[in-house]
DNA sequence: CTGAAAGCGCTAACAA
DNA sequence: TTGTTAGCGCTTTCAG
């Protein structure tokens, strides 16, 4: 096929590989003579230069990895369509590397670098601690997404979880609830998001002046509907008594509503559900729901910044960049208690 | 940094740059002594081969280029998944590019493995036609999905959408339905996929001896369930009736199921709604959805069959490939009609 | 079974 | 402004 080399150009053209090289890249000294014939040169050849080769050349690959848990889940992937639009805007491509939370996995992707593949990565580290992960990618230029625990050498775009958390509560708060339950996973969590989101819903009841009942924070036992559902049922069989929820996943709390509905209650009136990561889920329940909604544009751009300035050299500590955040008001729990 | 190379590997290991490739590659045939020294000489300076210089030796890339519509739409990011998976346990990575249904995007597709950047191409066109594709791409090792007439030239992955269609409105018939509607978006369609899916619906209904009625064919002026919601209403408000529909696309089926339960008609008692390609979506909607449900695992080890024989040399004709689907069965279009 | 050397196609000094 | 040439790091004949 196309196997049409720089240099066939050039002798088709009767000119040097450097000329058409300029050409190619539309170099601005280059007698337009010159530049025509090269031109309808490359045009009669179908010319395309070798982008491996070029690579080897010039050390860089034009290519970031996104690497990230589960790319087919909601927020995962639309925080990646955001991620491979704003890279494209910047001359990246992106390769996207699942991990399933799986270590061996996390681990693999920080070598991709040193194998010259990519220039850079964004990762979304699940059960790696900070410390292995700047320990494996020594200079690598790395940036880390999500709630991990504050890393001292790696750059890192995060929302602020307590602010959010915080945040959502007041709303049900605000509402009249009085009564306001958390539903997340308690164990085998490495990040402290659930930490953090926990946090900002204790200060809220706090300023509200309402006591802390540990019997309201409800653990799933995975990150499934499922969960939700087999959580909130527990805790009304168990008799519990409450009138808001905030969950720390859309799928949480699609699990919650279906799990009230199904005993009966009414949401929002009975019961308000707050979900986070504002997924595409959150609109298509009924009622939609009210979710946390993480700035993922900006997000994405804040990630390929800092990685832009990494791959171009930067070498301080690391840098922690809190993206904004905001609540989507839907129908699970709507701005005031009617 | 790691800017090890194999040289300097054969040199402290005091061997040729051929036996440390030799090890690197596990060729067998290499004296366990030596085999040693090399490796803990690898091991000691954690040398790591460069992808990009192999990749300009070897004329091999070890990457698929994955382009498709929209990443984040859930048929499209649960399908990446699939091939994500299937591409890793095959030993490629998967480059991911968005074409957002834009000619110019989709044609630059073309050109990834032209620029030598993939070994080949897994593509779901929208507004190219089959011809201009093949036109493009001579000989690029490239397989279609999606429902794009027929290709002359190139291998290409689908279900029968006629047969698909034909077994949702059936088992809308078989649950007692006798005025089943279809909902698509009709204009704007490159793909031909619209009217398979048609044709199949109305080959059951005529099956059923049901009259074909142009009145029951609606028609959303885009592809979201905001669009769905609209078809919806304006039948209803014209005073249409009828007790089933089959969505060309889960999203269309959650805003039917809006809009019915909005005009106070419940589903499935009043009206069964099936939705197309099973997403996540599906499982989220009260009730949830009765989908058309293409095997994507299917179609992304097919796809990746097909595309390897292509990359391993093979230039037949184009063919086509038919995977399985299968009927979801959930809440909005139950087996029988109660 | 191992070594030496010629590319893979392009870029970027350095000359001219 | 344009041409020459030496790499980029690895693979791979072809000898040894």
């Amino acid at each position: 096929m196309a196997r049409v080399r720089l240099i066939d150009v050039a002798e088709l053209a009767g000119v040097s590989m450097k000329t058409v090289s300029n050409v190619v890249h539309n170099y601005p000294h280059v007698a337009p003579a010159l530049r025509q014939k090269v031109q309808s040169a490359i045009n009669e050849l179908g010319y395309r230069p070798n982008l491996t080769a070029r690579r080897l050349a010039t050390g860089k690959t034009g290519m970031i990895a996104l690497a990230m848990p589960e790319i087919d889940h909601p927020y995962f992937s639309e925080l990646s369509r955001h991620i491979a639009e704003e890279a494209t805007r910047r001359g990246y491509r992106v390769l996207i590397e699942q991990t399933l939370s799986d270590p061996v996995a996390e681990r693999a992707v920080l070598r991709d670098r040193e194998a010259g593949l990519v220039d850079g990565v964004i990762f979304h580290p699940v059960r790696m601690g900070t410390l292995d992960i700047a320990k494996l990618a020594p200079g690598t230029p790395l940036v880390l997404l999500g709630e991990a625990a504050m890393p001292v050498m790696t750059d890192h775009v995060m929302i602020d979880n307590v602010a959010a958390a915080l945040g959502g509560t007041r709303h049900l708060l605000n509402s009249g609830r009085r009564r306001i339950a958390f539903l997340a996973v308690m164990d085998g969590d490495i990040t402290g998001s659930t930490n953090q989101r926990l946090l900002g819903y204790q200060q809220a009841l706090i300023e509200a002046g309402l006591p802390l009942r540990p019997d309201l924070v409800l653990t799933a036992r995975d990150f499934t509907a499922e969960a939700g559902v087999a959580a909130i049922e527990a805790a009304l069989e168990r008799g519990l008594h409450f009138d808001g929820v905030v969950c720390r996943d859309d799928k949480f709390a699609i699990g919650a509503l279906k799990a009230l509905q199904a005993a009966g209650k009414s949401v929002p009136e009975d019961v308000a559900v707050v979900g986070w990561d504002d997924t595409l889920l959150a609109r298509y329940t009924s009622p939609a729901l009210t979710s946390v909604a993480p700035d993922k544009l900006a997000i994405a751009t804040e990630a390929l910044t800092l990685l832009e300035e990494r791959i171009g050299g930067y070498e301080g500590v690391g840098r922690h960049r809190i993206v904004g955040h905001s609540l989507a008001m839907r129908g699970s729990a709507p701005r005031l208690r009617e």
